[in-house]
DNA sequence: TTGTAAGCGTTATCAG
DNA sequence: CTGATAACGCTTACAA
């Protein structure tokens, strides 16, 4: 260990820092922890110098060792690949910053085995919190974290038999948004587009939230109006092979209207992967000018939105990563509160794709 | 969670174990450290249901107090907004996962104070080794670090005096690669675009291999050919005045080469970020059509590219951090070699954008 | 106002 | 093979 060069650099102790300023380690602690009101001015003095010297930094390992708490709280997300994560964990870091904690910052990259092991790895790190942005799946080990008696915050997805705080878009009203929207611009043929829903809260509230929305409008249709059209397309974007069969079934329905003369029909993306995906399957099959075809509308507004003129809904993303901080900063603390869930609101922000049906 | 005052579900401690288990502390500590062997079976069949029985996980901390090494190591990364940076990190993890290491994650999210108060706080957790991905300026901060004798590997970047082992994009071939490309594609007035890059490593190498290519290429010109026309377009993207002006010249020199009947422009993009940038304003002058009179280049791949067809010099993101855990742990362990330096290859995708100018 | 000593959960040393 | 016991760097009674 550090065999070569002269000198290996060990890092100074808390010790060190005492015998170099003459006197015991008690004041020193004392000093770090701002008793400094405690403190002489004359020992003060001479301990900040001998920090100074030493270029002492205190070792938070010990620290939580003795204090039982180490700052850390983990922040396990599914994938870093979605805008929408990396926009949230901004929010977190902020709020850890203002906290005085220190966000451990995990990516299970859409893997069961990587969200498990994660996991596992932050426990034995004694995080005293966690912020969970779960693939869906895998209640258990996430539970057992719960039992284990660690706080957690979920974001954008609740998991089964996990009673934790959570904080995430209001999904129906967004939807209610996007699907006025669409309507108001002379749609009448809409898709909504969604990852496999069954196992995620959120997709799956989003695809009620768009079919309650398509009832209520059909409800409150004139009479004379075009009828209104709409149904849910699923989209795996994990399985190829699905993936190219829902590809075809869409490029058919597409055909069909287009033969039957309809509208442009528009496509609600339930989140910025499937945007993405649909975008460019659709620019490989019609061509750079596939939007005269197919309105996109989403919910996300990744960065290429604007850039080719997609409606999107927008996520309070950086909010809703402050405020998970700060949910689980309460726990840590120690709240007892009842459970809360802060469903925040998106924004539609309107481009080219939608102006007109 | 964390229901109710009663049995706050304190975490087992090795000495929990070692009294279930009817043991010792030091058996229990053999057991975790896989000295096996040394164990009657009948005492490792006890260890093990207990572990099993309280759920025991050991306490990370206090083995690194103990040992000197906790198998944290930091990852700062300059913004994580920037795709090439998420890839990298995907690279990181996997080795770190493969080494047994655990990474922790921060971001500057493109503020140097956050920098700076990260690199402090993470020589605070003792971690083993520090991978930077640096903003460019602040170089004290890093020097400290590499004094109080943890190693750091660089990424994309060198940081002045600081004395690391370094990895990244081979800078020169990649800038080559798609300089030939644009020539043999017959354009003929190029522009590179690049953020200011006197502080930061990777753009002055790439603003320099650019000027290169085009003199190369003037040179080996055949005296007939028409004049190849280049030069470098600085884009500050963090200060809106400057890049207004910027992109007003930028407008302008489009305008008069248009005016002059020459072919499409090519903008070489020094990268993603950069792009993204010039994607949007060209987009918002020129209007949905806006390639049609300008060619777009970049260095980095992002999801976008092949959405609106734009040719890219992919970068190795996921072997680049991989790499750079390899060359920190070989530091950790001890290696006391000569810093390398891995400059790792481009790869070039042609799309549409440069089909013919 | 200051210092001594006893841990926090592990591992390392050294006897049985 | 097994198990006390002393650190690791820090905080915190408890004294002085």
């Amino acid at each position: 260990m550090n065999i070569g060069q002269p000198g290996a650099p060990r890092r100074a102790t808390i010790s060190d820092v005492a015998r170099e300023a003459g006197t015991g380690k008690t004041s020193v602690s004392r000093y770090l922890n701002g008793e400094t009101n405690v403190l002489s001015s004359d020992l003060r003095a001479r301990i900040e110098a001998a920090i100074q010297r030493l270029d002492y930094r205190p070792n938070q390992m010990a620290r939580g060792l003795k204090r039982g708490r180490n700052r850390l709280v983990g922040m396990l997300v599914a994938d870093l690949t979605n805008p929408y994560t990396v926009e949230v964990l901004r929010g977190v870091e902020a709020a850890c910053h203002a906290l005085g904690l220190m966000p451990l910052v995990c990516n299970a990259a859409n893997e069961l085995e990587m969200e498990r092991r994660y996991l596992q790895l932050m426990t034995t790190y004694r995080v005293e919190g966690v912020i969970v942005n779960a693939l869906g799946v895998e209640e258990e080990a996430l539970r057992r974290l719960g039992e284990g008696g660690t706080p957690a915050v979920l974001v954008d997805r609740k998991v089964d038999g996990l009673e934790a705080d959570m904080v995430g878009l209001d999904n129906t009203a967004a939807v209610q948004l996007g699907m006025r929207h669409l309507i108001e611009r002379g749609f009448e043929d809409i898709l909504f587009v969604v990852q496999p829903f069954e196992q995620v809260s959120s997709r799956r509230l989003r695809e009620m939230a768009f079919r309650h929305a398509l009832d209520d409008a059909r409800r409150s249709r004139a009479q004379a109006a075009p009828p209104l059209e709409g149904r849910t397309v699923v989209l795996d974007l994990a399985d190829a092979d699905a993936l190219a069969r829902a590809y075809a079934d869409l490029d058919a329905y597409l055909d069909a209207k287009r033969a039957a003369g309809a509208r442009r029909v528009a496509c609600f993306a339930a989140n910025g992967p499937v945007a993405l995906s649909l975008a460019l399957h659709l620019h490989a099959r019609l061509g750079a000018n596939w939007q005269a075809r197919v309105a996109l509308m989403a919910i996300d507004d990744p960065e290429w939105a604007e850039l080719i003129g997609i409606t999107a809904i927008r996520q309070p993303t950086y909010a809703i990563g402050y405020r998970a901080v700060e949910f689980l900063h309460e726990r840590i603390e120690g709240a007892n509160a009842p459970l809360s869930e802060a469903c925040l609101p998106g924004e539609l922000v309107a481009r080219a794709s939608t102006s007109a049906a």
